[in-house]
DNA sequence: TAAAAATACTCCATAGGTATTTTAT
DNA sequence: ATAAAATACCTATGGAGTATTTTTA
């Protein structure tokens, strides 16, 4: 994409004549001029000896010529390319997995996933629920798994819930709790509690302590994680109470799991994307987990 | 020299938004916005992604980047090696000559030149009349000699009179009028004559048939020649007499010289150049040809 | 709240046209 | 005599500004 000005030039040297190029661009013989003049007076460099009839090139011009014919050349090869690279699908879904309930059901939805996109890779990074978003955010990520709250706090984000998290709370086997079956909030009140941070989920932190105030009391938290495993690792070390959700917890983390009776404590695991994101197959992502949760529960 | 809206386009790259960019050209973001968006719309390919906050480049952006910046780069190259050239005078110059008279004198005003512009090269051509001019008027030669008559036929020579010649008629050793110094023309009038050709500078022959009629009598001519050396040839051979001028024959041409009473004939050494040709050491090296002959004569 | 981009609308600078002169062929 | 280029002058298109809305951060 040259300046119309060299374009004009290029025509003149082509042509042979002012009025001949005038005629190839359907302008008059006088633009030609103007245009070709303000050129040279730009450049600073006569490009035409234009003492004989017809103009001729100078050295310098033809310097030029040759120079802005290879780009044009080039430009071609370039717009090829770049017609392509425009029209090639992104093949790459970045996926964001945040824990267990992931790791358990994603593969299932990658099959049905891989199945419509067959020609997709599919690249998978372990995040929190915080940077998760930030990775949306950024455009790192396709698609974000985690908490609906979290999600939903970025206006840019849609966010599509996939099932409620059945909220408990899990103890050591030698906690003197895990006798129990099932409890009420206040008998937690004074019990030494480990929760994941504000850092890995500031919004999930903010409606965590918002229920324990619904709840009636406020937790005696120990110690702050910033992810389940070390979570679940805390609680089995008997360094404190945790609540989660019956989802995310496995027989092999060895914990006793206490269902509560009277808890304002809930979340709704979700996936999100970047709202502007228009990709199709991401879309397609989203709906795929849609249907699948719809029908585990 | 590229399109304005590629300029704008890399400064929306390297500023990070439209509107720095717009600062940066000191324009506002809404026009920088358009030419862009113009730029996306010639090309029929995005440039950037602006589902983000600030612009980002696509792939095939990122191309059109590159390719551009370098041109940019390789422009600054061409436009240097360009107003070199434009600046370096011109280190040829084109000589045409036609006859002996030039063989005898150029030396001494080549000499003279080349001390005051020592670093041009000197080619010589011979040409006839006609060629030369034809030569002078394409620009293949920068000064041309020859008869004042042809040069002036073109009102883009600028014709500088050397000397007049001194016209004379040359016969064989053995032709009767060999026995003669003078004659009037009338004596000549069905003497076999040999003369240069039409073609050979068609002004120059013009003006030797009426120099005939204003004789009053019309040249027997038997046979016609392209130049010079042809025509004293064929003098010398007895195949007829010729018209010349004492200045071009020579001691070795063996031809016996007669002196013209009254005749009408007469031609002007001259030398022409291309009335714009604006090059100085044209214009001088004819200064030193007309100071020269004022010397010689 | 601030900053950015898009867009509708307006204005004017300049690309392009007209008419004429000058010059080359 | 013809064709070309330059130039003065004029017209109108499109580049740039203003104001506003929408969106992101």
């Amino acid at each position: 994409m040259l300046d119309k000005r060299i374009l004009y030039f290029l025509a003149v040297v082509e042509e042979g004549s002012f009025s001949a190029a005038g005629k190839a661009h359907y302008i008059t013989q006088s633009a030609i001029s103007q245009q070709v003049a303000s050129l040279e007076n730009d450049l600073n460099i006569p490009l035409f000896d234009r003492t004989f009839y017809k103009p001729r090139l100078t050295k310098a011009g033809e310097k030029y010529y040759t120079f802005c014919k290879d780009i044009l050349y080039k430009e071609v090869d370039v717009l090829n390319e770049m017609y392509k690279l425009a029209n090639a699908e992104e093949e790459i879904l970045h996926i964001g997995i945040t824990g267990p309930l992931e790791s358990k059901h994603l593969p299932n939805i990658i099959v049905r996933y891989e199945k419509l996109y067959p020609e997709k890779v599919i690249k998978v990074t372990k995040c929190s629920f915080s940077s998760g978003v930030d990775q949306l955010l950024s455009g790192e990520l396709d698609v974000a798994f985690g908490i609906s709250n979290d999600l939903s706090y970025h206006t840019t984000i849609a966010v599509t819930e996939l099932i409620k998290h059945k909220i408990c709370v899990i103890c050591s086997p030698e906690h003197p709790l895990a006798e129990c079956k099932s409890i009420d909030s206040k008998e937690l009140k004074n019990v030494p509690v480990v929760s994941l941070s504000k850092k890995s989920g500031p919004n999930f932190y903010a409606d965590f302590m918002r229920s324990f105030r619904e709840d009636g009391f406020t937790p005696n938290i120990v110690k702050y994680v910033d992810n389940l495993d070390e979570l679940i690792l805390d609680v089995r070390l008997n360094r404190g109470i945790a609540w989660t959700s019956k989802e995310v917890i496995n027989e092999t983390d060895k914990v006793h799991i206490l269902d509560i009776n009277d808890s304002h404590h809930g979340a709704t695991f979700a996936v999100g994307r970047r709202k502007r994101n228009i990709r199709e197959d991401v879309k397609v992502f989203i709906e795929l987990c849609s249907d699948y949760f719809s029908t585990v529960s």
